[in-house]
DNA sequence: AACTGGGCTAAAA
DNA sequence: CTTTTAGCCCAGT
């Protein structure tokens, strides 16, 4: 339904430049646990990358496993990374260096959402 | 009313 | 570390 992908979208929109969260958590912050594919196909079909005039920093979503869910050296992939590495986040081999966060390598705490 | 296939996931091997 | 497996849930067709 269209409500919900402009639920997906508005959390996306939330998510802070150089941070990152996964389908999984986006779904359950957009209030709609249980959706992490739902999030996928949200973002392939927003509006030229855009929602009320705003951009949607789909690259700032990837898999539970810290990774980029897109085939990889596919075009979006790497315009993914680059997208990534411009807001400094350190991307390795399709993967998201944790490490490199400066903070635990966990990625539930990961989550742009800390400000719980 | 089926049926399919996803930018998924958690758990197991 | 990786791949597999088995659920998952719906939007599109």
């Amino acid at each position: 339904m269209k409500e919900s992908y402009q639920r997906i979208w508005q959390t996306v929109q939330a998510i802070p430049r150089g941070c990152v969260a996964s389908y999984g958590q986006i779904a359950d912050l957009a209030g709609l646990p249980g959706r992490a594919r739902l999030v996928g196909k949200a973002l392939k079909s927003s509006d030229d990358g855009y929602y009320q005039g705003q951009v949607i920093p789909w690259q700032r979503v990837v898999n539970s496993q810290g990774k980029i869910s897109l085939p990889k050296h596919s075009p979006e992939f790497e315009q993914q990374v680059a997208l990534l590495q411009e807001e400094q986040v350190v991307v390795i081999n399709g993967k998201i260096n944790l490490a490199a966060f400066g903070w635990q390598p966990d990625l539930s705490t990961l989550l742009f959402a800390l400000k719980f």
